[in-house]
DNA sequence: TTGGAATGTTAAACACTGTTTAATTACATT
DNA sequence: AATGTAATTAAACAGTGTTTAACATTCCAA
């Protein structure tokens, strides 16, 4: 079945040619100004194509949001050399800060877009596992901690919950302009001190 | 000049009109999904009108927003009783994440959505003032911790940013849809559950 | 080689969106 | 009653996501 075959990569070829277009339009425009016409103008097809590679609009955001967790797992990969959990940890939430300071379009669309997880909430079968995997990530090290004598009498997911929302907290509340609206002593070292004084705490309980 | 005074009420009435049903609308389907027309077709006049009262549709839900940080102060007002400020700051904490949990629309639009932090940004004069305030309250109250002796070798501005990130990022978090979308063990009380380990790093330091 | 089925692709339309324009209506003042 | 001003509208512009029916191309069996 070679013709098929052929069909196959082709029809693979454009469905990646769509899902490149719109990368590069998303990172310059964002999701919201990425129109359908406009991926369709930049791989020089006609708009309707697209809904034969993609249900619609969310599916292709979905997918590009795949992609940035790639990338953030890729970051973290580096802390394999880490040993101790609770150092680890810290390490951890730099990175996740230092992802979303790079990637801002990327992280609002992994964590703050509803189009992602519109596209999930509207398939019941499938779910967020890279979010799930994330999140178990993170909540392995916190154990860690917990299993070497560190945040005694807290609950592991309680917890993580509330380290992972801490960071999210502090990035998320800049990327949508809350932070920089917001008249700080030194504005653009607000984030590290803060970090700094949350990572105090984790050093001290 | 009795005629221009019923004029001026008559202009006043019609604004707060738009307003009125841009609310109930925004409350029931949501800003992307409210539209000019819908309004103008609640107040039973032309989409044209309400750009002789409101620049744009930011500026609405600028006004709208405002609002809400009306109704968060309200709730906040209870705070008064509290004597100690540590019971303060965590009482503060729980009013805030209610609040977002009774009006999660109306949270979104303040602290997440874009559209009335980009109508301040257009409007180089004015600032988030809303914003400023609520941060001011909490800053203060934290300040009053640190001068009983709690929170100690912490700055101020970085430990209220912390503060302020982590509940804004747990309710986020869910408005958002990324709460609902991991598998907690119990996923309806795992806001409580941590929260409740934030109040107990909060107490111990 | 040819006819027909399947597939890939498009043009056009639908029902919307926010916003601006020019024209119209309403009304107070002269 | 005529005029000038302000309120209001209809219509248009330029876009949006999505669906439809038509068209073009390709493949395979007869």
């Amino acid at each position: 079945m070679g013709i098929n075959d052929r069909k196959e990569r082709e029809k693979e070829e454009l469905r990646s040619l769509i899902l490149a277009a719109a990368r590069s339009l998303f990172l310059e425009k964002g999701v919201e100004k990425t129109s359908i016409r406009n991926i369709a103008d930049k791989i020089e097809y006609s708009p309707g194509i697209i809904y034969h590679y993609f249900k619609d609009k969310n599916e292709i955001f979905h997918s590009l949001h795949q992609e940035g967790f790639l990338q953030l797992l890729g970051k973290m990969k580096v802390l394999g050399t880490v040993e101790n959990p609770l150092e680890r940890l810290k390490a951890m939430g730099k990175i996740y800060m230092s992802f979303a300071k790079e990637n801002p379009d990327m992280y609002d669309l992994m964590f703050i877009k509803e189009a992602p997880i519109d596209h999930i909430a509207h398939h019941k079968e499938e779910d967020w596992k890279e979010g799930n995997n994330t999140f178990s990530f993170l909540r392995s090290t916190v154990q860690e901690c917990i299993d070497i004598g560190n945040f005694k009498g807290h609950d592991v997911e309680a917890l993580t919950y509330m380290i992972w929302s801490t960071v999210h907290g502090m990035v998320s509340l800049r990327i949508r302009g809350r932070c920089e609206a917001i008249y700080f002593e030194n504005q653009d070292t607000i984030m590290e001190e803060a970090y700094l004084s949350f990572t105090k705490i984790l050093d001290s309980f």
